[in-house]
DNA sequence: CTACAATATGAGTTATAGCTCATATTATTG
DNA sequence: CAATAATATGAGCTATAACTCATATTGTAG
């Protein structure tokens, strides 16, 4: 089905004084939802914030929700980065070791700024997936495929289904309710030993 | 910190006219925001198609929040009831079993009303979390103390978490987004798998 | 039957949000 | 140094949402 309402910019910016407008709004755009939440974050004040006219944040942006899209999109690419990093440095490690590098990034990524992560999942509306998620999922898939020859996985697409969601749902929990059980890498020791049980060939 | 609205009702309905229209407004709510989402639940729209005056509303809920807490507390109530008595029931049962219960349980709790459980987590603000989810946790709690001798748990809090997090993330997760993980029971036998490796004292 | 409490009504008030558009300013280009 | 394109401005339009309150109707108790 079509999208009902656009996210694109209408205008891409081309000088660079409209990309200093661009990322004024976003940056003062992620600042209220951290400080105050959605409900309080209009436009009108996201203008003022960024130190710039309700008609030039039109210019660029169609309409609110295209504003959430763009800074959903930074915050997520910000920690898609850690992981990825993380990820292709432990090409060589063994499966116990490269499952423990993977939920430290995870962790890491999640301190990048976890109030504005929460805001972004529990108030924002969320329309279409960001595509920095779906490269994480590719990530993992490859991971997997990777050590397949000490991976339990006849199904991959669930296994890495799995994987992800676990991972995500658990360090985001912790890191928003719970910052105790990261104390003394309690977490991110258990939840290597989660994964590693679950995905370990028996022996 | 003191909540700044409150989500009680201003009057309790006493007679029995009185309560069908807070149940009116109750279903009413659900049945929107199951259709067209939290953004056009608007209270006049509720008051409409429950068949009762706006004034009629605020005479039992002091603002929308109130009727959103209560939709939450229903619906919450209707999955958790499911839980608990598939739990009790297990109280015999070995771990691997009563697992593989409990995960079947909240596959179950999660059919009730899929669409008024998406709604619910992703667009309507939550502000405190409802009782029924604490009582969740007790519930997990009591089901990990009682087989405390076949279950590998230092730190019991945390393992709570991480069981709880676990089987509610990916089964919402599933219900939602991949219902193809339901069929044959796939995502049934691998998260029992996940959780029953995970628990296990290692022989 | 009467007096009072409970319940129901809905037009209207208030507030604010998203967004437009005519116009002004600044940069670029040839 | 024009001429044109890019960018910036903000008063104000439109829409709608949450919520009130004076009044009417229905139930209940003595």
């Amino acid at each position: 089905m079509p999208r009902k309402t656009r996210t694109t910019p209408r205008k891409l910016p081309q000088q660079d004084r409209s990309k200093m407008t661009v990322d004024a709004i976003l940056i003062a755009a992620a600042h209220i939802l951290t400080e105050d939440g959605y409900d309080t974050a209009s436009t009108n004040r996201i203008a003022e914030r960024a130190g710039v006219s309700i008609g030039s944040l039109y210019q660029y942006f169609p309409n609110k929700e295209a504003i959430m899209t763009a800074v959903r999109e930074r915050h997520t690419n910000e920690m898609a980065e850690i992981v990825e990093s993380a990820v292709s440095q432990t090409a060589q490690q063994s499966l116990e070791v490269a499952l423990h590098e993977l939920v430290k990034a995870c962790i890491a990524a999640h301190r990048v700024d976890p109030n504005l992560h929460q805001v972004l999942h529990e108030q924002v509306p969320r329309l279409n997936q960001s595509s920095a998620e779906a490269k994480i999922l590719l990530l993992l898939r490859e991971f997997l495929i990777q050590r397949h020859h000490e991976v339990q996985a006849q199904n991959l697409e669930l296994t890495v289904f799995i994987l992800e969601r676990t991972i995500e749902s658990l360090v985001h929990a912790a890191v928003i309710e719970y910052p105790k059980f990261l104390q003394e890498n309690q977490l991110e020791k258990e939840l290597t030993r989660l994964l590693l049980s679950f995905l370990s060939r028996p022996v």
